[in-house]
RNA sequence: CGGGGCGUGGCGCAACCUGGUAGCGCGCUUGGUUCGGGACCAAGAGGUCAUGGGUUCGAAUCCCGUCGCCCCGACCA
């Protein structure tokens, strides 16, 4: 492909709007460009990268004996409403209605659209297991698009749908695909983690998500390096570390306007750690105190978990009950249920005294309150791994694909029910599995750039070999130059030949953004001894070679390491 | 949806506070010189200052509304 006859629009400068390296670079190498919050065109280097991505995944998917489909994004609501979903979800689908009033939607995902295929089509056992995939433009009107291609409100997924007779067929289908995104997100070049996850609103048994570690992601993920724990911060857990618990006796300490954690700790000259956070929360039943230990955070997705819906106390309720302001309130002697974090089952802490400017020192949970004890903290870096105790480590990550376990949520209400060899019918076991080649992208940039620019993968690089003419209007060094492009294509190498009739310093510094894995510069040297340089992006290293042996040196650099 | 910020040629920004009719860098066009890491000279094109209303002799500038975009939080099937 030549530069001067293809659409790719660098900039010099990033734009104002973008904050997340990927989102920059992505724009500046003139791969995307926004056309509305969280929606994007791809520019003709944008889609080379995606389609190079979902080449991998359709590789991979049909080796798993997966079938591609196309489901429509336009979605009939009775579909919606028969699961039930039409009416949870709220202003993040797309609603609209057609010419005749009829209510209609925008495809999020394809669970409803699956189910109802399969009721039309699966009879018998016979006809399972069945894998069905398709590459879709999926949108969700998001709160908040952000990060660039990260969050948008259309994007492409792969997403696929395992059929399955029974809970076995279900776990193998299931294997199937975590390995096959295993090898998708390895081919593409990225470092990723396979996490635990919250299966959340998909319901059903099992989910792990594929967390590719990045800043700019916004998932965090609980690592543990030595046993391989790994779990999204929606649900790690984590041993946290035992403070030296002194040998108090119970009393009542003054601590003057000392509402937080930071300000009793200090005043008192002790670990935060050894201190009781008392949060006042209201549920369904009523209010409820619930204590953490000082340097931990109360971890609001667990406490849903285990009371349903909740909202913290107002002040004025915390001072009619506890009869203290929000900073001094504390388990010893209010009239609440108390739900604790386990940690605080064993030591001795401070913790506010229900009275004004004062906290108690000496407190024993079990033996000066009683307490019903769950994981309710948030898990931190320094932790120790709830498997084998060893150092776990919370880092930020983009989630570029997960895979659930959905049982038969919706196959019941959609009737995909299959006869099994007695006879009977029984509802479809069903697994579902996604992918973001558009955050495996970004991902890779996320991880793969420096201060110049992207440095591509070589598997999803929008091209393999980038050909730099150093002076095109240097007849000589422009016919080498050609010569070798039309060679490098002969010899099916993918080459942007930068052609413009550019200064040098452009070229190289547009050829450092776009990030393309090898580069070849036809340059002074090249007419005065037929010599072209050879350099490799992701190391900078350069050999200056003689045109004859060009084109196989690159090759031989395409087929080892990047 | 709550909090904050921003909206000025294609891009990045200044002018706004203290009203007087818009400027810089990059890019773009033409000509010339240049050509191994974002060249130089000369000439040029391009802006209803997001939008609607108000205040004023006069509004990019002050006031109110609306829309859009970004960031933090909530949400995230």
């Amino acid at each position: 492909m030549r530069w001067s006859k293809y659409l790719i629009p660098t900039l010099k400068e990033d734009p104002a709007e973008a904050e997340a390296v990927s989102h920059k670079l992505m724009v500046r190498a003139g791969l995307v460009r926004m056309l509305a919050a969280g929606i994007y065109v791809y520019l003709p280097l944008g889609q080379r990268v995606m389609e190079k991505i979902n080449a991998i995944i359709r590789e991979e998917m049909n080796r798993i004996g997966g079938q591609e489909v196309t489901m429509p994004v336009i979605h009939p609501a009775e579909l919606w409403q028969q699961t039930g979903r039409w009416y949870d979800i709220g202003d993040e689908m797309f609603r609209l209605k057609d010419r005749n009033k009829r209510d209609m939607c925008l495809g999020m995902t394809h669970e409803e659209v699956v189910a109802w295929l399969a009721s039309k089509e699966v009879r018998s056992y016979r006809n399972l297991p069945q894998i069905w995939y398709q590459i879709q433009t999926k949108e969700r009107d998001e709160a908040r698009p952000k990060s660039g291609v990260l969050r948008t409100r259309e994007f492409l997924m792969k997403d696929s749908y395992s059929l399955d007779m029974d809970e076995a067929g279900l776990d193998r289908s299931y294997e199937l695909h975590r390995e096959a995104y295993c090898r998708v997100f390895e081919r593409c070049g990225l470092r990723f983690y396979v996490v635990e996850s919250d299966p959340g609103m998909m319901g059903g048994a099992g989910a792990h998500e594929f967390m590719a570690p990045s800043p700019a992601g916004e998932d965090e993920v609980a690592i543990c390096s030595s046993c391989g724990y790994a779990a999204n911060i929606e649900l790690a857990c984590s041993q946290p570390n035992k403070p030296a618990f002194p040998s108090w006796r119970l009393e009542e300490v003054a601590t003057p306007d000392c509402r937080t954690i930071e300000q009793v700790s200090s005043y008192l000259g002790i670990d935060p750690g050894l201190t009781i956070k008392s949060l006042m929360v209201v549920t369904q039943e009523g209010p409820l105190l619930c204590l953490v230990r000082g340097d931990q955070r109360l971890h609001e997705k667990k406490l849903f978990r285990l009371i349903g819906e909740f909202r913290p106390a107002h002040r004025d309720e915390i001072k009619k009950i506890s009869q203290a302001e929000a900073g001094f309130i504390g388990p010893l002697g209010i009239d609440l249920p108390i739900l604790a974090d386990s940690c605080l089952q064993e030591g001795v802490y401070v913790a506010g005294a229900n009275k004004d400017g004062y906290h108690i020192r000496g407190v024993i949970p079990g033996q000066h309150f009683k307490a019903r004890y769950a994981d309710l903290h948030l898990a931190q870096t320094g932790e120790g791994c709830p498997k084998c105790g060893n150092t776990l480590t919370v880092e930020c990550a983009i989630e570029v694909g997960n895979i659930f376990k959905l049982g038969i949520k919706y196959s019941v209400p959609l009737k995909a029910h299959f006869l099994d060899e007695k006879g009977e019918a029984r509802p479809i076991i069903m697994g579902s599995y996604g992918i973001g080649p558009a955050r495996i992208a970004a991902a890779a940039i996320e991880q793969n750039h420096d201060a110049n620019g992207i440095i591509w993968p070589k598997s999803i690089a929008p091209f393999q070999v980038h050909l730099l003419v150093v002076n095109v209007s240097d007849p000589k060094m422009r016919e080498m130059a050609e010569r070798l492009y039309e060679e490098l294509c002969r010899n099916g190498i993918e080459v942007l030949f930068d052609d413009r009739d550019e200064r040098p310093g452009v070229k190289f510094k547009d050829a450092d953004l776009l990030g393309i894995p090898i580069r070849v510069t036809v340059g002074t040297l090249a007419i005065k001894e037929g010599l072209v340089d050879i350099r490799v992006r992701r190391t900078g290293e350069e050999v200056r070679v003689p045109e004859g042996e060009g084109v196989n040196r690159v090759k031989a650099r395409l087929g080892g390491v990047m």
